[in-house]
DNA sequence: ATGAAAGCGCTAACAA
DNA sequence: TTGTTAGCGCTTTCAT
């Protein structure tokens, strides 16, 4: 391994210099000097030492990324479909940057404490937490937060996600534009980010000013076998009742789909079905799934731009940021 | 931040003592003062410097994860659907065994090489490189590497996947069972595990000795809508020309089916399908696909062992393993 | 069973 | 523009 140390020796300069010339501090070194300099670098192949640097500066380049994970349940997998890209487009913007990315898994906020503690973490992404260990871990940690689909009104928290109320809006206002008037609204909850969508229904509903117009929000089990056991007893009997039934999510508007099937109930003749989050799933079944699309790749970029700005003391930030989402337009949506 | 030498001053011992309680050399330290120290360490919430630790012992307790990213595509989605649950499989298991894993996703090996470097990691794990990638590596990194998927016979590297070539025998033979005498073998690569499965497949049909029964090898376009595009001419052909498909991946086996929907061609009536893998997908589609299931955690879980089996030191250490695989009965294949 | 002390490689304040 | 120096918190060897 090869040291600052030794470069300058070699370079016969001292390691202050050498040390200067690798982080761009170009006011304080000749110009002939960091030339040469760079040049030796670049040939021994000097590879920094993070431990060094993190002990010696304040500055240790890394940002954690704490994905939660509730009851030990391989809930990222359901509930974020998108795990993996996300993930993938994380590192990639961080490292983009010259940070590195270290990510754990936690099933409490205390975990996260602890381990953003360890690594001196410069910065931590959240995501899949709740508003309340969201919180938590701000309060614990002196380390800018940035949290990725949380939805918070205060403005005490970052967050970026989508603009999911806008999404349920779209999709519902487009339900009622091809004659829908009995809409379900299928979630496994009603907190957050499903919440929200919800929220857009209920307004798209008010705005469209139909009397005869019928709206519900259907809870079902998050747990899968329940939930195939609700299916089996209430779906056919929520398929005569609705006209179309918006999924919270593309992979419980998949899954109802093939359920529906099982039950000679055909889409969208019989009955409409819309999803959210345009999977890859969505293309992969059929009918074809109309869905409300975001672009997940931005949502990464976003959450690292806003969490890197906060490590620059950058003032003036925006707390939340939402992005937008777009309707596609596929076949599981019929015109009535 | 509360350090060893303040654990040492409020215990009235020096920090040699602290650090040897923290690390369980019970030997050198007295029982009371192990439990006095322990408790001092909890209460004061004692967290150590991983840049200390790094700089001063050669133990990073750092795990470096490499994802092969070709040519910048997001390859990790379509060609690894378990990525995001290897991903938490494996932080699991090295967090559990208290390290740490620094997430790294590389177009080449040399930024993998550095980045090893730059952290200093124990060992690293990569997933979906080449075998030619992975030897580079092998060759710059004096940490020991294990390798998941990847097909070398040699005993040079370290690496755990699957019993492909069974899987691939296990699906043939069935489908010789249930009556199937025109096998297409569906993949879009003869290399690595695709190439095992493959060969799996000859040899099912060797075994078997039926005289009449004919099998190919059909490489369909990576390159998805190049696929599909390639789908729409032959694929129908293919259809009448084979009794069974055979899909390398749960992907394209769903992929496929969605396609001959499409075209009218019912599965298993008119065509068996059969997938590998055993994702997600293969329930949520319809029919429900006949595949081979592997244990993704159960992978991950090896992977780590044997890693850290390295690290360790330990001789002894089987170079390449192969996990077993299931055959899963479900609708997509028929009896003829 | 316990402690003193050296040093890991780097950064930054200060001196020249 | 360049150099000297004092740590950062921890581990480890060697005394005691």
């Amino acid at each position: 391994m090869i040291r600052i140390k030794d470069i300058a020796r070699e370079a016969g300069v001292s390691p202050t210099t050498v040390s200067n010339v690798i982080h761009g501090n170009r006011k304080k070194v000749s110009g002939e000097t960091v030339k040469r300099i760079e040049k030796l670098l670049k040939d021994r192949e000097y590879i920094p030492s993070m431990g060094a640097r993190m002990l010696a500066g304040g500055s240790t380049r890394v940002i954690g990324i704490l994905v939660a994970e509730p009851g030990g349940e391989k809930r990222c997998v359901e509930g974020h479909p998108f795990a993996n890209i996300l993930l993938r487009s994380l590192e990639r913007e961080i490292y983009e940057r010259n940070y590195y990315m270290l990510l754990h898994f936690t099933a409490t906020p205390e975990e996260g404490i602890q381990f953003a503690a360890t690594w001196n973490v410069e910065g931590l992404i959240t995501i899949g937490f709740g508003t309340g260990d969201n919180l938590r871990l701000q309060g614990s940690c002196k380390v800018p937060i940035v949290s990725i689909d949380v939805y918070y009104d205060d403005e005490r928290m970052a967050n970026v996600g989508l603009d999911d109320k806008g999404g349920g809006a779209l999709m519902t206002k487009y339900l009622l534009d091809t004659g829908h008037r009995k809409i379900g609204f299928v979630a496994d909850n009603d907190v957050g980010v499903d919440h929200e969508r919800w929220k857009g229904v209920c307004k798209a509903h008010e705005d469209y000013g139909v009397k005869d117009a019928c709206v519900r929000h259907i809870i079902i089990p998050e747990e899968r076998r329940t939930r195939r056991e609700y299916y089996r007893k209430y779906l056919a009997q929520l398929a005569s009742e609705y006209d179309a039934l918006f999924f919270a999510s593309d992979y419980y508007a998949v899954e109802a789909m093939a359920v529906l099937r099982d039950m000679g109930i055909s889409v969208p003749e019989d009955l409409s079905v819309a999803g959210f989050d345009d999977t890859e799933s969505a293309v992969m079944c059929r009918p074809l799934l109309t869905t409300v699309h975001q672009d997940v790749e931005r949502k990464a970029e976003h959450a690292v731009r806003k969490l890197l700005a906060f490590i620059q003391g950058e003032r003036k930030i925006s707390m939340t940021e939402r992005l937008p989402v777009t309707l596609v337009l596929r076949d599981s949506v019929k015109n009535r």
